[in-house]
DNA sequence: CCGCATCCGTTTCGATACTG
DNA sequence: CAGTATCGAAACGGATGCGG
């Protein structure tokens, strides 16, 4: 049993009361978002938080390695950094993330001009919004803003994580925001999307996340 | 669409970051978490929510109206008292508060002496907790600290509510510490708990929630 | 009593500057 | 790159007051 913390506990004997003693604290809940698609240094998700102060993601992320939820790891030489990563128990919380996933998904409109759309969050929204052939197993590529991931669908679960998969059907190379524009059937700046692959690989991408008039 | 709120929304264009601009503040999961079991006065959240400060509360309250999630409901006469629950929107919540609780329930031990043990929270972990005979289908009853609750096992699955259920094939009164400690085998204060109706079904009871050595 | 509103000391957070 | 240090602003906890 992990004694509830201090000060600001909710100290009382219920199961959600406890989880969020452990969760509950402004920005926890979205630095173990930004590891479930692998692990981070702490400069990677300084970016992918707008808006926190660096102490703050530094006692978040002891916090958290307090709770056994995270791990600190120092890359062999010659990397020679340090990644954050979850450990077991963390991964456990992928209910959690799903479950906040799929109501917070609703509430999205389009990105406002001023909003920051990061490559992760994209990404792992499009766990929640697989709505294509339920028999389709095929491998995506996608680099959004630099950064690789590989989605993986497999008979209606889709699994995604960061770098570059070995067997994508297709890769697409753009912005984390002209994606989203491209899934909502917006309009997309010219040239600002590239495909490497298989066009109908593309296509059924685009059939199986888009987010349009499918209600 | 809801815009997100004002200062302290994450301001980011991501599914977990929306739902936590509504539901990341202090409190807020855990008085949707009371009124998942019904309607609740004000007075009544207030007594299950230990430490809270009387305008936070109404500020909470506030806010979950505001985005849909509450509705503030005058009862009619002679009752003359207002009661908030849940909207339909609010009730879609339910996979985030049980996935918490089961990240929670694990980490939950014997209550602490000076630990608060309110009836709903306990009677919630009975939905996470069951692991009786998949096939069985029965009713219990439950009076904690003087509330009522009915448990309806219907082949695996669990509901709960408040209010005395008509078709109990046993009623259990007690209070909420002491369910828990005879749940975890553990000494209980004699005279503590009472049994209503038939013996074998408290056994059943017992048996499909008990929290012991299982693992 | 119920359903809040007001006040005030403490804690946390946000922003930015700075360091090994 | 990976954090500390600092400081004003906002949120929170606790007590108290008040009209119905």
């Amino acid at each position: 049993m992990i004694a509830p913390r201090g000060k600001r506990s909710y100290r009382e004997y219920c199961a959600i009361a406890r989880s969020l003693d452990l969760l509950g604290q402004r920005w926890t809940l979205l630095i173990v978002r930004d590891l479930f698609l692998g692990p981070q240094r702490y400069s990677d998700l300084l970016a992918g938080l707008p808006g926190i102060a660096t102490d703050l993601l530094t006692a978040r992320l002891r916090t958290l390695e307090a709770d056994g939820l995270v791990r600190r790891r120092e890359l062999p030489p010659p990397a020679h950094t340090t990644v954050y990563e979850l450990t077991e128990s963390g991964r456990r919380l992928g209910p959690v993330i799903r479950a906040l996933g799929e109501v917070g998904l609703e509430l999205l409109g389009t990105p406002a001009p001023d909003e920051p759309v990061n490559p992760g969050p994209v990404v792992m929204s499009l766990m929640l919004s697989f709505h294509g052939d339920p028999d389709l197993v095929e491998t995506y590529g996608l680099e959004l803003d630099g950064q690789e991931f590989g989605v993986v669908v497999d008979r209606g679960t889709v699994r995604s994580e960061r770098g570059a998969p070995s067997d994508a059907a297709v890769t697409l190379r753009t912005d984390a925001r002209t994606l989203v524009l491209l899934l909502r059937g917006e309009p997309i700046p010219e040239g600002a999307l590239k495909v490497d692959g298989d066009a109908a690989a593309f296509d059924r991408f685009v059939a199986a996340f888009a987010h349009d008039g499918r209600s």
